[in-house]
RNA sequence: GUGGAUGUAGCUCAGUUUGGUUAGAGCGCUGGAUUGUGGUUCCAGAGGUCGCCGGUUCAAGCCCGGUCUUCCACCCCA
């Protein structure tokens, strides 16, 4: 016997409902994205493997997904080369391509690729989907949507302030309350300067990272453990420490850096930041939280990170500033920033917060009953003139009971039913119902159009 | 990748402890009461190889092993 039809693990199918509400948050993040400037793109699902190894740190390269060489991949090997080679490596033997992780190394390549039609400083957004093989979890999938931004080309501060704003108008629009979190790489880099252990970046960012979920004695028990020097830790603490406002923290790190120049320049960019964002405060709170560290090796400058103030989920949207991602594909000294959000987290969120607007675009304003071929030949051309209207209008294709007409309408949500009989034909109208009233009314074709029209 | 839970009708879940004939409920679905009027009510009905494979047993939804799914923690992240 056949197995069960199903899907492989961690990804999904989305019902017409389903579908409604994703298509909700992603007209309202492509919106905004469109009315700020960027431009769309699109590129392949699967990129050749060496594009994507080694962009995401060694934890990303697990996580990629490989794809098996076409033919006869296993002729070309061998028989020692099949037998003796350890698993990993031969990983690299039998495929050369990989899905895409994220939408930001392949927009870097995309942007080496064709950087002589680029238009710079270019502003693009793209929505698709990217592959990770993560242990599936709530809010977390093998295949899921990413809603990038990014502004390559320049080094402006007023690129990392429009992001701000684009993630500040988007969750607003959703109706969503988020917490936006902001570092700078820079700064980081300037700490572990000070603190004497320069080469330790990843390991104590992510040490930091940790400081709320943990506390200050774990993290300080897991940067002994990665070998990090007593002295280094001792002199790290303060900082850990440190608590207060955006201004006090920034006063702090400011004596604390002296002496690193990178770590001063990070905080400059901090700082003027949210001088930008006072000409404009936005609604959501932003906050410099400096342990905020991103896994993402490829990040420079600017880091961010959103979270829902509502719920528990993990991030829904982030992104940062990398000044030389295009360097690995060929093209130096192009600075680029850019966010992702997260439209399947996003989804989580609003579904269990029950922010979703009541009806969507795909529902059916106004249905016919069928009667029979006579009446049927009379709708048709009433159809024509209300789709042409923008009304979303439709017939029940077979002549059944009433009841079951009804029973269609109701359970697609239908708010209108037209009913158009042998009396109705012959006095040139249509009985229109509203269902949830259950008001009727005759009104000519032409009453009907006017009636149901969107608002204007 | 490591550790832990979970899976019974379309959906939400009982039943598993102490193995024992035809596996239940609510909601939903189909038909009727009601041949041009849905939602409410009433009546009737359909729907399950108890995730899958194997083992123990006279006998397995229930016990054992494996596997897959979903979920939780770690890791990491959108």
């Amino acid at each position: 016997m056949a197995d069960k039809p199903s899907i492989p693990k961690g990804t999904r199918d989305f019902t017409p409902l389903e579908m409604a509400r994703r298509m909700h948050i992603f007209d309202t993040i492509r919106t905004i994205f469109k009315i700020h400037g960027f431009l769309p793109i699109e590129t392949p699902a699967m990129e050749n493997l060496s594009s994507l190894m080694g962009k995401y740190g060694e934890e990303g390269d697990k996580l990629l997904f490989k794809i098996l060489n076409s033919g006869d991949f296993k002729g070309k090997l061998t028989d020692r080369e099949l037998t003796d080679t350890p698993a990993g490596r031969l990983g690299s033997m039998i495929s050369e391509k990989g899905l895409r992780y994220d939408l930001t190394v392949p927009f870097a390549r995309f942007v080496v690729q064709h950087r002589n039609e680029i238009i710079f400083p270019f502003k693009r957004y793209q929505i698709q989907p990217v592959w990770r093989a993560d242990r599936p979890q709530r809010g977390r999938y093998r295949e899921f949507y990413q809603c990038d931004v990014d502004v390559i080309g320049s080094n402006s501060l007023l690129n990392e302030l429009e992001l701000i704003q684009i993630i500040d108008e988007v969750f607003a629009a959703l109706g969503l309350k988020v917490v936006i979190k902001l570092n700078n790489r820079k700064v980081l880099a300037g700490i572990v300067k000070m603190i004497g252990e320069p080469e330790r970046m990843t390991d104590i960012t992510v040490a930091i990272d940790k400081l709320e979920k943990i506390g200050m004695e774990k993290v300080k028990a897991e940067l002994e453990q990665k070998g990090l020097k007593p002295e280094a830790i001792e002199k790290l603490e303060p900082v850990l420490k440190m608590m207060g406002t955006t201004e006090e923290k920034l006063d702090f790190l400011e004596k604390f850096l002296k002496g690193s120049e990178t770590g001063l320049n990070g905080l400059a960019e901090v700082r003027k930041l949210f001088v930008y964002m006072e000409a404009d405060l936005p609604g959501a709170a932003v906050e410099f939280d400096l342990t905020l560290a991103r896994g993402l090796n490829y990040y420079t400058g600017s880091i961010f990170e959103v979270k829902s103030a509502e719920m528990e989920i993990g991030s829904i949207c982030g992104g940062g500033r990398y000044d030389d991602l295009t360097g690995i594909f060929g093209l130096e000294g192009v600075s680029g920033v850019g966010i992702s959000f997260g439209a399947d987290r996003i989804y989580d969120v609003l579904l269990q917060l029950e922010r979703f607007p009541e009806r969507s675009e795909l529902d059916t304003t106004l249905l016919f009953v069928n009667f029979g071929e006579q009446e049927v030949q009379h709708i048709i051309p009433i159809l024509g003139r209300l789709r042409e209207s923008g009304i979303t209008s439709e017939i029940y294709p077979d002549q059944v009971k009433m009841k079951k007409q009804m029973n269609y309408a109701n359970s697609r949500k239908i708010p209108y039913v037209a009913l158009v009989g042998e009396q109705e034909v012959k006095d040139g109208v249509v009985t229109l119902k509203e269902m949830e009233s259950g008001n009727q009314e005759q009104l000519t074709p032409a009453q009907l159009v006017e009636k149901l029209s969107p608002a204007k």
